[in-house]
DNA sequence: CAGGGTTACGACGAACGTAAACATT
DNA sequence: AATGTTTACGTTCGTCGTAACCCTG
């Protein structure tokens, strides 16, 4: 019945195990057993030997992969001819996007849509927050990505949730807070602090959740201001100071241990990211498909 | 992304109307504009050109059926060949069903049913309540298809809800209960009133409406006792009584308004069916394929 | 204990039917 | 009026993630 679960399905047969699936769609575990057992049950038949160590095809798991092939690459076929009908190629589409999800989260999604419609151009600009709204009001670009709320926008545009992060402080993994979970503000006031330039969404945030807590940038012990998210990553790691981040822009090098992140005691703070888009106005196609693909509920874009 | 969607587009495509496709689907018009917009959606193209008459594909429409059809055929033959993988055929399943879902609704499911998986050979036995159960107990059918409760069944067997009816009173055309919408146990009293033989279900659940308010079949005035609704449905057009039913099972007479259907003025009764089969022995796989056939929720047995 | 799988449960989104609105003949 | 489609709303079902559990090297 559903294409989804023929997906989910080819990948476990070629990798052989569920687990590996989940990891490379993005989804857990138990997700991608459903997918399977909900298939079977429709099929009517076992698809995988479960076996210890992996799953194996059965003989009607065998017949069903070949199958599964044909009817998704048909439909790819189907999506690609759609695009040629409706002249995808030629147009561009800029998306101006901030620099957390920017940098570490959309190339990914920008790369997959590429790879789903092969002839539309997609160019992707880092700005932040003050630039993009800027950037939408004159109709330099079709779409943002920008961190909420979103108050001076006026009608006219359309503001879609996409993704929600914590705001975090980064730490280098040689100092003392690395062993920490948390960070009071009354601890940051005396660290010496690295901060993103004005305008970034980060700073903003940051600078409310002071505000709420009666403090504010000026009571904090700022050793620097710098104007990307690399730079203060490499400060950061340096052992300059403390700094001030999304979980999702440091989410590999948490991975890789190179940086650590502090939740805030008082809380976690949510950032959320909207995708914003004039409405109205004519859309081009590949403006659509951008937004209803990175929209769409099935889709990752975080990599 | 789903191939229900796929099916909904293409009968919609041959018919050029999104009701008439409804009607065909047994849906409501609203799922099939809401299948249709989700597809459009997904795709991100129009498909129908909407006119006040019905509706006409567009060209990205006529692009898309020629590879639905591919898609479903391939998914069809996909199908039928996992069918002959588990043996399907020279297996005879055996459905005992009461008269109420069995003479009027599930001919058409096991019609389906033949359609879907030819080479399976089901065949449908009507019985009263008692005797399925007794053919069960007996493993002389593997299905049975019941009206509830079913506390006389012990354990080995499952029990899965698949419709629920309400009780009603019928009458001729010409009788002046006709007019009326709902009708007393007080003036039922006194009305002609034909029943069904011991045994059947709608007796056995209209026995329990009268003992829950103090009354018997005793006390009513019973003109005749007979073997089949059918029988009933022909005593009651000719104005011999008011008799019994369930709605379901007059469906087709309501519409042609060669019966009149009458609620209980205490409250709707409500009758609940239910698919009984035997668990922990071995079941055939046209069993387990009929079974799943029923329960499957997309399935309408309703025709 | 780690790795791979399932089950249990709460949350969110999809799909349905009913009812009402709107548009066209 | 009658037909055909959409919108609005409440219910039900499917899908997801988290957490816990089972099984095997």
């Amino acid at each position: 019945m559903n294409s989804n679960q023929l997906e989910v399905f080819c990948l476990i047969a070629r990798v052989k195990s569920f687990s590996k699936a989940a990891r490379l769609l993005h989804l857990s575990q138990p997700a991608v057993s459903a997918q399977i057992r909900s298939l079977e049950d429709h099929l009517g038949v076992e698809l995988f030997e479960r076996q210890p160590q992996g799953v194996e095809l059965t003989a009607a798991g065998r017949v069903v992969y070949r199958y599964a092939t044909q009817i998704l690459a048909l439909w790819d076929s189907m999506e690609k001819h759609l695009d040629s009908l409706c002249g995808l190629h030629n147009e561009e589409l800029l998306v101006a996007a901030s620099s957390c999800l920017g940098n570490y989260a959309l190339p990914c999604a920008v790369y997959d849509f590429g790879q789903k419609h092969p002839t539309a151009k997609v160019r992707l600009e880092i700005a932040n927050r003050q630039q993009i709204i800027g950037q939408l009001q004159d109709n330099r670009v079709q779409v943002g990505i920008v961190e909420g709320p979103l108050e001076e926008l006026d009608g006219g545009f359309k503001i879609k949730e996409v993704a929600r992060d914590t705001l975090v402080i980064i730490a280098a993994p040689q100092s003392p807070w690395a062993e920490r979970q948390t960070i009071s503000l009354e601890d940051l006031r005396t660290e010496p602090f690295i901060l993103r330039e004005k305008g970034s969404g980060v700073r903003r945030a940051f600078e409310q959740v002071l505000a709420d807590h009666g403090l504010s940038l000026e009571e904090l012990n700022i050793t620097a201001e710098l104007g990307s998210m690399d730079a203060v990553k490499s400060a950061v790691q340096a052992g300059l100071g403390l700094s001030l981040s999304t979980r999702l822009a440091v989410k590999s090098e948490l991975r890789r241990h190179s940086l650590y992140a502090l939740e805030l005691a008082g809380g976690s703070v949510t950032i959320t990211h909207y995708l914003v888009y004039r409405t109205g106005c004519y859309q081009s196609a590949v403006t659509r498909k951008f937004i209803q693909f990175i929209t769409s509920p099935g889709e990752q874009i975080f990599c």
